[in-house]
Order: structure tokens, then sequence, then C-alpha cells
DNA sequence: GTCCGCTCCTTTTTT
DNA sequence: AGGAGCGGAC
């Protein structure tokens, strides 16, 4: 069964010189080793805060620095980008210089640039595009339509899920079973997908999902290219390998298992922190690495340097609920004698004593030195913090919430990128009806119906049919006078893009198309800040070489650089804190159906309650010296309050390294539920409403919103106020959620 | 072709 | 409560 390693008695390189190793010295012998085990395959399980992006860097680095390798021979992938960069820099820190030509980055970023080399392969070329989530569904719903489908039984999101969920199992179309075709969409739903891969190659496009499944199936039936990669990469490193999905674990394995000489494969993982099953990952992947890599040998890191022993008892306590397991036993690494505080648990009567509760003690925690960036709130799901938001923007405290909206998902930024999608490759119908009516050119559905027929008919992309309809005439009015502008506007910013670069050429486009001008014309609140976007995208275009690589960049990183943040207390889900940590956490919400999900629960069964265990896990463990637990006794979710009963993972923290404090709701699971049932909801309800019972508001008003904070009233039409905030622009509000100042 | 209002649904999320 | 999607009115 499971190995564990013994730390060689002698070094393991001979060659490697005293001097050049002390990187070395300052790692735990379980560290030393899982760097030091270079050839052959190697599990490292890294339990929580054991010092495993150190082990991934400093092994990087050993590799390099006694010769084993060259840059370019080793593959290090990792799911996020930031995991990628920070390695990266990490690496580059022990080098003490930047490595060139490293192939070093996420699944999918990798696999692009295998991707651009063997297009052809795929059936597409070099300069194809990768689609964002809105392409891909708006695709799928036209692929759907001649099925008939009834969209509100089988709505096209979830078929999406489905083609999604076998493009992560490595299934093309061809290899889905029709066993496996029963469920969706009457068993259409693998004929469908047959028909959105046809047309994601007319559109030389592709997905996410495709840029493993593309590989990977290349890998399969290539010998050539994968010799070709067998040649090149001696050594492959893999971090939070309990995320991979099939797909990824395929195209690892092909790569990995050479014909001759071991697998130099390092997975780096910890099977207590497997939390992203709902996307595909497969925990058994590396339950069974030592079945798929024979001889392997497996390091448990367990010595934790980050969090107190209260924390570690806590943590180390529920997940021991769990059934298969690895088993890994977290113990503290540390010298330091003391336990720390332990793990509170607070009954509180309701969602917003929740909210006051927790920003009431960031505030002191704040008060008494602890920096905000030191301190988290950990929810279950998005709609949790909306709560701490309007608390916090009440008590004054700056936070941030991670992992909302992003950059590049805002509409102005994707209508941008669309046009610039259209200028670089000319066959991207879709993002071409993303704009052909934005701003509007009178072009509806119907147009774009009789567009898209003369374009199959000419056998050519949308945006060509409609310049040769332009050309011969046939198409009239007010629409066509406007098509012929933006027709103009993209063959002219291909002519700046050739000659003067792709920053001045879209800024031709944006200007010459009429999308500046349709926002510069709208009068909605929104509309400067969505110049002010549009403005920082033209910006951040001027850092890169060429626009192709900038719309790479947008596709697979999605994000833009973040600014140089102040101490902001965070607010973010369990699943954005993996890999993070701070010295005090807030976990609200500890309530059944809350967490665990009653979602997961229905659907997940076991696994999905272990599953939530384990998210649990990851959030006590977030916590260097306080973690803070907190349950309501009634919550409201949506319109109404609903009583709430205290999550059963409360009962599972051992008792010894808790505290439990009742602000107001009973400590008790069961009992609670019966003082509460039926009344306390429309109570506070009722409660609420008599405080909110608020006066008419005059034009220049100061007043306050909950999310938004300070402003003036600008204007009023009864219950409806127009109020320039000071930091969050002008909003139409209803005045119920407004109060005087 | 566009706009407005009614109904439905509501996790987690990276790339 | 609030946003998205759809159907009917202009």
């Amino acid at each position: 069964m499971v190995t564990t390693f013994e730390p060689p008695s002698h070094p393991h390189s001979p060659a490697a010189p005293q001097s050049g190793t002390s990187y070395l010295a300052r790692l735990n012998p379980e560290q030393r080793a899982a760097i030091e085990t270079t050839d052959g395959p190697l599990l490292v399980l890294a339990g929580a805060g054991t010092g495993k992006t150190r082990v991934l860097t400093t092994r990087f680095a050993h590799i390099l620095l006694t010769e084993r390798a060259k840059p370019w021979q080793i593959l290090a992938v990792t799911f996020t980008n930031k995991a990628a960069r920070e390695m990266r820099e990490r690496v580059a820190l022990l080098l003490g210089a930047p490595a060139e030509g490293l192939w070093l980055g996420t699944f999918h970023a990798l696999c692009a640039r295998m991707l651009r080399r063997h297009a052809e392969y795929a059936g597409l070329t070099q300069n194809f595009t990768i689609l964002d989530t809105d392409d891909q569904l708006r695709l799928l719903k036209q692929v759907m339509e001649p099925w008939q489908i009834d969209t509100k039984r089988w709505p096209a999101p979830g078929l999406l899920g489905v083609i999604q969920r076998w493009k992560d199992r490595g299934l093309t179309p061809a290899r889905v079973t029709p066993s496996e075709d029963t469920d969706f969409a009457n068993g259409h739903a693998r004929a469908i997908y047959e028909a959105y891969q046809a047309r994601l190659l007319q559109l030389n496009a592709c997905d996410f999902g495709d840029l493993m499944l593309h590989v990977t199936e290349i890998l399969r039936t290539r010998p050539d290219v994968l010799a070709q990669y067998h040649r090149m990469f001696r050594y492959i490193l893999v971090d939070e390998y309990q995320d991979t999905n099939t797909v990824q674990y395929l195209w690892l394995r092909l790569l990995a298992k050479h014909e001759h000489g071991p697998a130099n494969i390092c997975c780096v993982g910890d099977d207590d922190q497997s939390i992203y099953s709902w996307r595909g990952a497969e925990v058994e992947n590396i339950l069974r690495f030592e079945k798929d890599f024979p001889g392997a040998k497996i390091v448990r890191l367990e010595r934790n340097y980050r969090s107190t022993r209260h924390i570690l008892g806590a943590a180390a306590g529920l997940i021991a609920h769990n059934g298969e397991r690895l088993g890994k036993t977290l113990r503290s690494g540390r010298d330091d004698p003391s336990d720390g505080e332990k793990v509170l648990v607070t009954s509180v009567w309701d969602s917003d004593a929740e909210a006051r509760n927790v920003c009431d003690i960031a505030e002191r925690l704040h008060h008494k030195g602890q920096s905000l960036a030191e301190m988290a709130i950990l929810v279950r799901a998005g709609f949790q913090t909306r709560a701490f938001e309007e608390r916090l923007v009440q008590t004054g405290l700056p936070y941030r919430i991670v992992g909302g909206l992003r950059f590049y998902e805002r509409a102005e930024i994707r209508d941008a990128l669309a046009y610039m999608r259209v200028v670089h490759q000319p066959a991207d119908d879709l993002a071409f009806e993303r704009i052909i009516n934005v701003p509007k050119r009178g072009v509806g559905p119907a147009s774009l119906q009789k567009l898209r027929e003369a374009a199959r008919f000419a056998n050519t992309s949308v945006s060509m049919a409609t310049e040769t309809m332009l050309d011969n005439g046939q198409l009239k009015g007010k629409s066509a006078n406007q098509l012929r502008v933006l027709v103009d506007a993209l063959n002219s910013t291909r002519e700046i893009l050739a000659r003067e670069g792709h920053v001045l050429a879209v800024e031709h486009l944006l200007e010459e198309s009429g999308y500046l001008e349709m926002w510069r014309l709208d009068r909605s609140p929104e509309a400067p800040g969505r110049l002010e976007n549009l403005k920082e995208l033209v910006r951040a275009l001027a850092d890169f070489g060429t626009l192709g690589e900038f719309l790479e960049h947008v596709s697979l990183v999605m994000e833009t650089d973040e600014k140089a943040q102040d101490a902001k207390l965070s607010i973010m889900t369990l699943h954005g804190a993996k890999g993070l940590e701070f010295d005090t956490v807030f976990l609200p919400g500890w309530e059944e159906g809350v967490f665990p999900s009653q979602r997961t629960l229905d659907e997940g069964g076991l696994k999905g309650l272990e599953e939530e265990r384990r998210l649990a896990y990851v959030g006590i463990t977030r916590a260097r010296k306080q973690a803070m637990i907190f349950h309501a006794g009634s919550r409201r979710i949506y319109a109404n309050w609903q009583p709430s009963m205290p999550s059963r993972f409360l009962d599972e923290l051992p008792d010894a390294h808790i505290t439990r404090k009742n602000e107001g709701g009973s400590n008790r699971r069961g009992l609670f539920a019966e003082d509460s049932v039926f009344d306390n909801g429309p109570l506070v309800a009722r409660r609420k409403r008599q405080a909110e019972a608020e006066p008419a508001f005059q034009l220049g008003e100061h007043v306050r919103h909950p999310r938004f904070g300070v402003g003036i009233v600008i204007a009023a039409d009864r219950n409806h106020l127009e109020i320039a905030f000071e930091n969050a622009g002008t909003k139409r509000l209803l005045s119920s959620f407004i109060e005087k100042l």
C-alpha cells in the first residue's frame, strides 16, 4: 500500500557541490527528501501550511543548479496563473536570475502553447481564437436550434456543462459512448456536441476544454509529436495534483511515461484539500498515483508551520470524519510551546447579528494593531458577502471582495475585445455577431440570419459575407450605411495595424466604429466608468508586442495586474481562499443547508458531504493565529427569513480545541429551531421595516447607502433617487435603501 | 427592430 | 431582491 519515504542516509547527488546547496539548509528532512529525490515518480503529500510551494520551487531550482536539466527540459504545471507567477518569481530568486525558456504555466496556457505549434493536427490554424464562456454559450444555442430542444427542460448552460464534463474526461464526440448519452436532451447531447465541435473548427476557435482535449488527442494519435516532447521534458512538476481532471491526468501520463527510462514526474498535492470535483477534478488521480507510476515514492509533509496547535487540532478533528483519505496528520512544526487561542464558535441570532459581530471583532483587532490585510471573511457562497459588505460600509472599515466581476468580464471590455478579435481573425463570427449591433446599427435577429445564410452559402465568415453584400449593393437602407461604417473601420484598422502598430490601431478601431461614441452618448451613471475601463484596456495593450499576444493573454489569464493593494479586509469564498493564509479568519454561516450546502448534499450525497468537510478544513487551516466560526439562528435567503440549524461540522470539532460562545442564538442543535421556527423571521422583518420608515428626500441632501457609501441626492422622483456617490459614481436607487446623514 | 414588463431561478470557479 | 430571458406591444 502506501509506503512512507525514508530520507536517504547520504545525499542523492554526489555531484552537488556543498557550497552550492545552501538552499537546502533550512529544510526539514521530509522537505529535503521531496527535493532530492529527483529521479523516478514521486508523490508529495503536502498538508496545509507545510511548505509546499517552497518544496516545489526549491526542487525546480535544485534540478537546474545540479545541472540535471536545462530550463526548457522541465515542465512545471499549475492550475492558476497566480501560482505560476509565484513559482516563476521564487525560482528566479533562488537562481539569482530569471530562467529563460521555461515550460512553466497553467495546464491551459501550456496546452495553448503546444496547440499553436501543432494546430493543423486539430483542424485549426495557428491563429485560432480561444472563446470565453459567453461565446461558448451563444455558439451552443445556435448549434442547438435544429434539434428544437425544449430549453425549459434542457437549458443550454446545462448542456454546455455536460459537454464540458465530457471534455474534462478526455472524451471527444467519437469517444462518447451511447450509454453516456442518455440523460440529456432526450439522448441528443452527443450529436449536439459533435455539431458544436464542427462549428468551432469552422470558426477556427476552441474553448477552454478544447485546449486540453485537442493536445491530448494529438499526443495520443501522433507518436512523432509525443516523442518530440519525451525528448524534451526530462522532469515534470505538478502542483495541486488532487485537482486534476481526467484529461489533465491523461495529458500528464502521456508526457511522463517514456518507453525507456523512469518517469521523472513529481506531483504535489493534498487529498484533504480536494474541493473541485464539481468541475471535473478527480481525487482518485492522487489516490491512484502508485498504481499509475509503479515504483513511486511518497513523501508526506506533515509539519505545519502556519497555524497554532488549537487550529491544527480543530482542523484535524474535523477532517478525521472523512472516509477515503491517504492518511496524513498535521502536527505543529513550530518550536514555540504556546497553543494559541482556541477556535471560537459563536452562536448569533440572525445573519445581521452575524455581520455585526464579525465586523465589530475585526474593528477591535484593527484598533489593537492587527492589519486588515491579515484578516479574511471566508464564506461558502457569494450571497453571504452582502451582509458583511453593508455592515463594513457602515463601520467604515476598508474591505475588498475577492473574485467579483473581473475586469475582462465587464460588458464593455468584452465588446472591445470582440472588435479586436474580428480584426485579428476575420473568421471569428462570434466576435462579429457580438459587435454587429453594438452600437445599434439596425441589425436584428432577422437580418443577422440573412447574413449568416449568405456566409454559409459562400462558405465564408459572416463579416466577409457582410462586406461582399455591401459591395454588391445587396444590403439597403439605414442599416446598410451603418454596416458600411463598421466594415470600413475594420478594414482601415487592419491597415493601421500593419503600418503603425496595435495600440494606435485599436484606438482607431474603437473610435471609427462608433463604439466609444456610444458610451459617450449614454446617459446612464455607469457610462463614465466604462469609458475609463476602455482607456485602461488600451493602456494594457502597450504591454504586449502584438495584438495576437494581447488576445492570448486576455483569454488565458483573465485578470489585470493588481495594483498595489492597501491594507483591506478580504471577503471571499472558501474556494477562493485556498492557498492563502491570514492571521485571523472569520468563518460565518456554518449552518445546515448553507454549509454544508444543501445542493451539494442533494446532488453529491456522502461524497458531496465529504467535499464540504474538506472545504471546512481548508477554511480553518487558512488561519495562522485565530479562527472564528459563526452560525446564525435565522438567515435571510433571497427575500425571506428562514430558521437555520447549526452545521453538523460544529459537532465534529473536538471540544479540547474550541470555545463556544452565545451571542443570542442557542448553542445546542435542535433546541434552537424550536424557539425560532415561525415567529422570529416575521418579527425581525417587522422590526426592520419600522426602522426604515423614512421621510422624503431633498435635492442636495447628504445620504448614505449601505453598499455605495456617502453621496448627495441629485434627482428625486417620489421614492426613486439619483445619487452622486463620493466613491461609487452616480446611481439610481430606491429611497428605501438610503439613509439620511 | 426595439423596448418594456412579466416570470423564473438562484453554489462553489479556473482557465 | 435582483438579474436574465422571453413574449407582446409599438
